[in-house]
DNA sequence: ATCGCCACCGTTTTT
DNA sequence: CGGTGGCGAT
């Protein structure tokens, strides 16, 4: 047999792999057979490329399909990463585990939830169900009221779960990432208590129980552990740089007995340490494995080398970085170019009209994107493309499941499946007519007392004004109640839903029907209603844009930077990149600011032969003024000649690349962030020893127990006990 | 006391 | 879009 080639036989194929298509470390990576292996790999290296060649190299050595376990990020990537197997191996890749973390989590609790003493009957919250569980408990803790300044919801749920991620305390996290936010400590240390209790009295698990809960399976329950280990005899994960704590030591107690896993990840591209992910699990990882192969993945295939020049020298200015620095064999000599816009729509107008360029160059539409930091930053190019006929779809905003009408309808199969999820009840019961908050709160707490709280339903002493409304809901549950098959449930509870629906929707009920149709066609494809209800939740389907015909047609993407990871374009524009916005204003100081760097890092490297980047010199604020503002300092930091400037015709600029006075902010513009930097490493030297007293604005007085490490210092506090703080956020100072 | 409806506001990033 | 506050109706 040829060295180079393999020939993978299964059931019912046999496809041959040809290794010559692999660089020299990909190949590496790719034949190594057991034991540990760290795969460290830069944007546009081949890393998917790299781990479908694993699983089918895995396969021919005999490996078993079921026995692969293949953790990625998000389930697109671990379907396409699937589907590009397909195109290598036929049906057997079918059989390779692969999924989210989540995913994957939600399948083994269903199976060995019993070990930690609950069943399998379970429903999984999502973000706006957390969003809502908080809009609930915060009347209850009187908590709300207009004198009372409180944080939205959504920080709420962020702080919460960032507990679990970040593996830390409510209030050392709450100091150190929502300092502004430490007076209300105690009603959030009380919300947190609340929500614990809800979800465990309603039967309910958010996105990090179902972490703890697989780590607590893994940790703590040796039969689970075993029969789990038993199942996978190879691990792999991709976008290793965005696993949380939880997550590596998920990976560490899977891979424990035989140590063969394999992880890809960038140090460059951690984008989301908001949510826990820690890219320091690069670094420790050899330590937990101790006979790990490390490979490097240098050479780039996506980008010509101006665009890989450009994105080279952003990340060249990052505080802390692992030197990684990619070249590329890919011919091109096109420079990315930058546009400053007089305002908004100036700006907008220029993505329209180069994306028209660009088409009639001969690109396709769907070979274009449009990336940037928040969903709103592009409302004004989505009000332009609409004019102007262009298709597109928008990634990282509003999911399809996420619009009320769906979450009605949702609430009812939800609760088919787990009845005391009181949460939907609320939402059903509050279209009966006459029925507000109060009352459905008195009708959930009567109905949850009962065995089958749908047929309790009936016995409700209602008043007479709405007691038909109650009767025919309460019919409705009896219908399904025998009922199995998720297409008949649906058609159940579109008969009941139907008329609340075109009168709650009056004006524009056709359009939301369409995407009803939709959703019907999706829940009759499950063969049981469970698992149509996790995938909803754990993989939202994405509202698809269709044309007047109603058929799919070639569509533009525009999405959250967040969104793209991974994904790759002809042409990318990049907008938004005004200083205030990219970085964005909330986004603090130290880590966070390395982070919106590495944030236009991975916006930039998503581009093969075309990038534009662009910003408006003139934004709104929140207070509805216009405030001119200069252009993101990534882009001031940058080498001159690496890219190339064009005027509001989309003309060359007959300017050379320099910074003009307007490129720099002129009013209202804080100056200190960018000289933050010198202060913070003041502070690490100074004498902040053991036994030193320091007070601190919220703990109080204290002292210091051991000497710093890192960036990090831990304080005994004499009302607040021992904290751990981070000197890039702690606001503490000596005392004398 | 509770519900229904209208007008206004403010948006990081997400499995 | 989804909250939120105000106000009239029940």
């Amino acid at each position: 047999m040829n060295n180079d080639t393999f020939t993978t036989t299964g059931d019912s194929m046999t496809a041959t792999v040809n290794l010559d298509e692999l660089n020299k470390p990909q190949r590496k990576a790719v034949t190594t057979m057991d034991g540990s292996l760290l795969v460290i790999a830069g944007a546009g290296s081949g890393k998917t490329r790299t781990l479908v060649y694993r699983v089918a190299y895995l396969l021919e050595q005999g490996v078993s399909p079921e026995k692969i376990l293949l953790l990625t990020f998000t389930r697109k990537s671990s379907q396409e990463m699937l589907w590009r197997a397909g195109q290598l191996l036929n049906e057997t890749c079918r059989r390779v585990a692969g999924g989210t973390f989540h995913g994957i989590a939600n399948m083994l609790l269903r199976r060995y939830g019993h070990y930690l003493g609950f069943g399998s009957s379970f429903t999984i919250l999502d973000r706006s169900d957390a969003e809502g569980i908080m809009n609930l408990l915060k009347g209850s803790l009187g908590l709300s009221g207009k004198d009372r300044q409180f944080p939205t919801k959504r920080v709420l749920v962020n702080i919460l779960s960032g507990t679990v991620n970040k593996s830390i305390d409510l209030d050392d996290l709450i100091y150190q990432s929502y300092p502004h936010l430490a007076e209300h400590i105690d009603d959030i240390i009380n919300l947190d208590k609340h929500y614990k209790e809800f979800k465990f009295n309603n039967g309910v698990m958010d996105y990090d129980d179902l972490l703890v809960n697989w780590k607590r399976l893994l940790d703590e329950v040796p039969d689970a552990r075993a029969e789990i280990a038993a199942r996978y005899s190879h691990i792999m994960v991709d976008e290793y740089q965005d696993t949380n704590l939880i997550q590596a030591d998920i990976v560490r107690l899977l891979a424990h007995e035989h140590e063969n896993v394999m992880v890809v990840g960038d140090d460059s591209q951690s984008i989301y340490s908001f949510r826990g992910a820690d890219f320091y699990n690069i670094m420790r990882f050899p330590k937990v494995f101790p006979d790990t192969r490390i490979i490097k993945l240098e050479e780039n295939y996506r980008s010509s080398q101006p665009i890989l020049s450009l994105t080279n020298d952003i990340i060249r200015n990052a505080s802390e970085k692992y030197t990684k620095t990619l070249f590329t064999n890919i011919e091109g000599d096109r420079k990315p170019y930058l546009f400053a816009g007089r305002d908004e729509r100036e700006e907008a107008l220029f993505v329209t009209k180069k994306i028209a360029e660009l088409r009639s160059k001969g690109l396709e539409l769907n070979t274009i994107a449009v990336l940037f930091r928040s969903g709103f930053h592009s409302y004004k190019l989505e009000m332009e493309l609409n004019s102007s006929g262009v298709e597109f779809e928008k990634r990282g905003g509003m999911k399809l499941m996420e619009s009320a009408h769906n979450k009605d309808l949702i609430a009812f199969l939800r609760l088919r499946v787990n009845p005391f999820d009181t949460l939907s009840w609320n939402r059903v019961l509050l279209h009966l007519d006459k029925v507000g908050p109060k009352t459905a709160r008195k009708i959930t707490d009567f109905i949850a007392e009962a065995e089958n709280p749908g047929l309790a339903l009936s016995e409700y002493p209602c008043g007479k004004t709405w007691e038909a409304g109650i009767t025919r809901l309460a019919r409705l549950f009896k219908d399904m109640d025998g009922e199995t098959k998720p297409g008949v449930l649906y058609e159940h509870v579109w008969n009941y839903y139907q008329p609340l629906f075109e009168k709650i929707y009056r004006d524009d009920f056709p359009k939301r029907q369409k995407e009803l149709d939709e959703m019907q066609t999706i829940v009759a494809g499950y063969d049981d209603l469970q698992s149509f209800v996790d995938e909803v939740i754990l993989d939202p389907p994405e509202v698809i844009a269709r044309d007047r015909s109603g058929g799919d047609t070639e569509r533009m993407i525009l999405s959250t930077i967040h969104s793209s990871k991974g994904l790759e374009w002809d042409a990318v524009f990049v907008m938004g990149l005004a200083d205030g916005r990219f970085p964005s204003s909330s986004a603090g100081l130290g880590e966070q600011w390395e982070e919106e760097r590495r944030l236009l890092y991975v916006a930039a490297t998503r581009a093969k032969k075309y990038l534009y980047l662009s910003y408006p010199r003139v934004i709104m604020t929140m207070d509805r003024q216009f405030k001119r503002v200069g252009m993101s300092p990534f882009l001031s930091e940058l080498r001159a000649g690496l890219f190339e400037r064009l005027d509001s015709d989309g003309k060359r600029d007959t300017t050379p690349s320099f910074l003009t006075a307007q490129d720099f902010p002129t009013e209202g513009t804080d100056f200190t962030k960018h000289t933050r930097k010198a202060q913070k490493i003041n502070l690490e030297s100074d004498e902040l020893q053991a036994g030193v007293s320091v007070t601190h604005p919220f703990f109080g007085e204290g002292v210091v127990v051991s000497d710093q490490q890192g960036r990090s210092l831990t304080v005994q506090f004499y009302r607040h006990g021992l904290k751990t703080l981070h000197l890039d956020y702690a606001k503490i100072s000596i005392l004398q």
